[in-house]
DNA sequence: CGATATCTTGAGGAATCTCAATACTAGTGG
DNA sequence: CCACTAGTATTGAGATTCCTCAAGATATCG
């Protein structure tokens, strides 16, 4: 990752700063969609803006859930460990997504910034007293919810019942789709995540993962690009593959 | 099929009357838990209640989503299907469980009754009327979500990195906590659905299953019983095997 | 009581994993 | 600017879990 690469929400030293909710790119995207001039103000008196490195961990599984995290830039994963060291990562965040909502005040599963990553901070006290008073935002964050839901269980269907191939190709196909709706090019993927990384988010290792891509770029679906890119040189392929068609 | 279970919606001529919500013994679990008895008053003028008989199916993926169900009595199982005929089961509802949430307004995933079951029918746009209503519903709606959001990554972890031994184990702790939620006694388990659900659902096929009952059977960690009951004669080594241990 | 579906068991095979070696990449210090 | 080191990725060979195919046993339902 360049240094220049610091990412937006700079201004302020203590990164505990109020922040211009007005300027976020992504808000569209978020919870914080929808909210008006004063809403977003008040949003903004109770959140602070807070950088990560890659590598650093957000919160651990078993942590009292007192924060809720909104990613602005980067990409964090969260992910549930085994006793034996056995991991599953349930998901990758992007800029627009939540994380920390908890079931029984503890935190669910371990959240880890892959590259480095902005994400506004939120208090979930605070957030909640919010959620009260604008129902909108409620509203928003049990759509985000259902949408997780859909999500987690084509994940299911994914990790149960597809093949190596089948699952590397649907991921790339999720990479592009997130990557087009947050408006970036929807081709060259970017995959900024290891192969132990993959590896674990479809229940393979990373001997596999790797196979299969050798795989794919032989058989001309994909190629790999410089820079943790992945290029898809057949769309209707990789579709086809991902859905066992 | 035998012809005679047409039936859903007996009870009152239309198969659309005023049901005693106040009776519902399952309340406390579900989205009308904690609702006043004006407000129950008024879910009940929305609502139908409907019965399916094994096998029936609620709902296809792809249907649109008209229809929210709230299971009352019974199990049924919520499933996606792949083009091949690969299946994944991503759930199992019991009394209390809610199903028909939607993201772009059609289903996501078929729903089957396993045994004969009773639902409470809600058709969407009303229920959506009602929950601007009651915000008292819709923080409960958003809880459920959460719960089951929850549900759903520790099922992602048993899918992607599980052992069929762990797999089967996690199953039958899982039957077991939710049955004791519902006031039913934990340890000989219900087990209403077949060995090939079972399989669709931990990502598994039908002699794997079988086999590794077999196999926990000569362990003594279990013992089949009569009428689809499982006896779990030693709890901490299951829970032991479940989590991996 | 017979028919049919479901479940169990067996034998062999295939996909994926494990272990191990090599290649690559990125950052570090000379 | 280049060698060096540490981490990451790729490739290979063999092992293992689980799957597939097939037969037999058991349960269910009319």
């Amino acid at each position: 990752m360049p240094p220049h690469e610091t990412g937006r929400l700079r201004d302020g030293a203590a990164g505990a700063e109020m922040h211009p909710c007005g300027a976020c790119t992504i808000r569209p995207l978020t919870v914080c969609a929808a909210l008006e001039a004063e809403e977003l103000r008040r949003l903004a008196d109770i959140l602070q803006t807070q950088r990560f490195e890659a590598g650093q961990t957000l919160f651990s599984e078993g942590d009292p859930a007192d924060i809720l995290y909104n990613v602005t830039s980067g990409t964090v994963k969260l992910y549930k460990l085994m006793p034996d060291g056995r991991r599953q990562i349930t998901g990758f965040l992007l800029p627009g997504d939540f994380v920390g909502l908890s079931v029984d005040d503890t935190y669910a599963y371990t959240a880890e910034a892959v590259t480095q990553s902005m994400l506004c901070r939120f208090p979930r006290r605070k957030m909640e007293a919010l959620l009260e008073e604008f129902p909108k935002m409620q509203r928003r964050l049990f759509s985000m919810a259902s949408n997780e839901l859909a999500a987690a269980q084509d994940q299911m269907l994914l990790l149960g019942r597809k093949t190596a191939k089948e699952k590397i190709c649907s991921f790339l196909h999720l990479l592009s789709q997130r990557a087009a709706r947050r408006g970036h090019k929807e081709n060259p993927v970017h995959v900024p995540m290891s192969r132990a990384d993959i590896a674990d988010y479809l229940g393979l290792t990373t001997e596999t993962v790797s196979r299969t891509f050798t795989q794919l770029k032989t058989a001309r679906v994909i190629s790999l690009l410089e820079g943790n890119k992945v290029q898809i040189t057949d769309m209707d392929q990789l579709l086809d593959i991902a859905e066992g068609a």
